[in-house]
DNA sequence: ACAGGCTCCTGCAGGC
DNA sequence: TGCCTGCAGGAGCCTG
């Protein structure tokens, strides 16, 4: 499931190949769960606008689009589009199952597609979802509407106080408070679990008595295992939007998520998984405190 | 304001 | 072989 290294190189990914590409039209399906706007107000606002550049925020996808006429905005060009700006934003977030595929026009449709792009380029992006948790939203910046914010702080570049602050606040388990979206933006399930492996933490522990060395270890690990599987990612998801899209994601070295009774890396003690904020959550009972 | 539980949705794995 | 059940989880919503 996408979490922030996923989300990170599928964003690169789109805006290595987008960027500067003018959209004609899009189609929007019949499933209402995966439009925060109606689908006829996404597709009217998409269609003639540029794309200058795709990033990600949290774990979503942010597309920066101009809605001026495309003969302003030469396609392709990848030095002048910086300076545009961004007057509309489209806002994909992937869910657990959601995937962004740059096909060709004749590229079959997968099933589960919900929404689909034209490129002035003749391709087209296509966001496929089975599980529909993923969605998509669409704001005009023309009217005072305000720029798409993640919710939380970024845990690549949160520095020390502002991390031990967030985490003094809170009293649920600090296992779920990294997964709140509202605290950090872009943990999830996978990356909360090995990053408390890394930093010696049980998952159950209380945020707020958690010590400073604990919290300041936790910052680091957590970022420093991020930093790892965009590294990864960037490698071996790189493909994932492209037209055949079935690589998958990246098979990162995971010392305890799903790996339930198996030995520890570090200890040879069975790994243990427990329920936690209603997330399956797995730990080492003898590295973790 | 905060904590915690429920719900959405479908593919897949496991059991019988 | 085939059916059934339960599990996976991000985030919005509801309740206490």
């Amino acid at each position: 499931m996408p979490e922030l290294p996923e989300v990170e190189t599928i964003a690169r990914g789109v805006n290595k190949r987008l960027r500067g590409d003018r959209i004609v039209q899009a189609w929007f399906g019949s499933r209402p769960q995966c439009f925060k706007k109606p689908p006829e107000l996404q597709a009217k606002g998409l269609a003639g606008c540029t794309i200058l550049e795709v990033h990600r925020a949290g774990k979503h996808i942010v597309f920066e689009l101009s809605t001026e006429p495309a003969a302003a905005q030469p396609r392709q060009n990848k030095t002048a589009t910086k300076s545009a700006a961004a007057d509309a934003q489209w806002i994909v977030h992937l869910g657990m199952t959601g995937r962004l595929l740059v096909t060709t026009q004749d590229s079959p449709t997968a099933p589960h597609t919900h929404a689909r792009v034209d490129l002035a380029s003749g391709r087209e992006l296509r966001f496929v979802d089975p599980r529909l948790f993923g969605r998509l939203d669409f704001r005009d910046l023309r009217n005072g509407a305000a720029a798409f914010q993640a919710p939380g702080a970024e845990p690549l570049t949160i520095g020390a106080r502002e991390f031990a602050e967030i985490f003094h606040r809170r009293r649920m388990p600090i296992k779920a408070a990294l997964l709140n979206q509202s605290l950090l933006s872009g943990v999830g399930n996978i990356y909360a679990d090995e990053s408390l492996f890394a930093a010696g933490i049980g998952p159950r522990r209380r945020s707020n008595r958690l010590t400073a060395a604990d919290l300041e270890r936790l910052r680091q690990e957590l970022r420093r295992i991020l930093k790892h599987a965009i590294r990864l990612g960037g490698s071996s998801v790189s493909d994932y939007v492209d037209a055949d899209g079935e690589r998958g994601f990246f098979q990162l070295e995971h010392c305890v998520y799903q790996r339930t009774g198996e030995p520890c890396r570090r200890c040879k003690a069975p790994i243990r998984r427990i329920e936690l904020a209603g997330r399956g959550t797995h730990y080492c009972p003898n590295c973790q405190r």
